[in-house]
DNA sequence: CAAAAATGACTGACTAGACAAGCACTAAAA
DNA sequence: TTTTAGTGCTTGTCTAGTCAGTCATTTTTG
């Protein structure tokens, strides 16, 4: 390999495809990407073969990124609700200090462009995630309930409560709080 | 008005735009509405100025129906969970029987292209829903969290109930009511 | 240790195609 | 006869992706 390429331009890349599409959305041209990156349009080319590449990439990093920082430092012994009031708040942190990063993933997680095969890659980032809530459903109300429908649940209820705490974050703690105690009065038992 | 424009060719085209939008997404070129509609491609803009209109328009008719059959034979006089889940069970029924006018809407709620006056005046049509949701809200657990957050929730729940539905439509029934019961478990009182 | 050859990342002008909207014209209503 | 809806071809713009050539870096060779 004569030259090879470089991790930074890769991320550079990713990073201002965030910021481009924020606020242009997701027709955003990649013209306007590579520019904003500091790199030249064709360029942009050699680090993704098509835009869809790149849109699919990008979901894919800030997924995982993002079930990364909810894990991070879980008390593996505490109670089970503990460890989940843990994981609910490390995610609206996440969440409300990366607000652009969040905004694109929302875009992206509805568009026709990102490939079930990257919607299973990320799914498997999200699998501890994934045994915690078995553990929170098994001996609560939603005991009989399908997996799928308590995991969209808690998707749900996180989203509307990071999008509610995007219109007023100065009271971002009290409305996590109160996310959690509803989640917790769906699915948690004790 | 020499000529009147025609109630009926506007709503082909509106419906033609459902259909083909729920194929290829928001970016179908308005040459493909108007040729489904059945209408040259440049009579669709003497209905709608511009393609950003008529999603627009879309949106509305759409929320406005939706909200509609949701409100549709309420017993006004039941008791308040009643009423909601007579509510909870119309907006269900209306999302499971009209799955593409179901995802457009998901579509669109997402664009860039619905102007904040749009989404305002769509909510107008939503007063009704927000006086029962008042009155749910109002002696539950959820009577100090701001209103604004228990709507956003319900919402988010009712779209990750149908969304689930979709998938499995065999037990709708089941899941709906189980949507319901978390519902309630997180703001109703009795 | 040159130096030159091989490699492939990088550039940005360019192309081919798509699309929203305009327009000149025709048909229908008043 | 006037006015406006309706038509579908045309136009100007925009964009994803290509490509011929350049240049930084590594490898080979005398």
């Amino acid at each position: 390999m004569a030259r090879p390429k470089s991790e930074d331009k890769r991320n550079a890349i990713l990073a201002a495809a965030i910021r481009v599409i924020v606020t242009q959305g997701l027709s955003a041209p990649t013209a306007t990407i590579a520019h904003e990156a500091g790199v030249a349009n064709g360029s942009l080319f050699t680090y993704f073969k098509t835009k869809a590449d790149l849109l699919n990439q990008l979901y894919l990093e800030l997924k995982t990124e993002m079930g990364t920082a909810a894990l991070a430092g879980l008390p593996p012994d505490a109670a089970i609700r503990d460890q989940m009031f843990h994981f609910w708040s490390n995610w609206m942190r996440w969440a409300t200090s990366n607000p652009e990063k969040r905004r694109v993933m929302a875009q992206l997680t509805v568009s026709e462009e990102i490939t079930p095969e990257t919607r299973i890659a990320a799914g498997k980032s999200m699998a501890r995630i994934g045994e915690l809530l078995e553990q929170v459903r098994a001996y609560g109300p939603m005991s009989e309930a399908p997996m799928g429908l308590v995991a969209q649940m808690m998707d749900a209820l996180v989203t509307a409560t990071e999008n509610y705490i995007l219109g007023d974050p100065d009271n971002a703690e009290a409305h996590s709080r109160t996310g959690f105690e509803a989640l917790w009065r769906i699915m948690g038992s004790a």
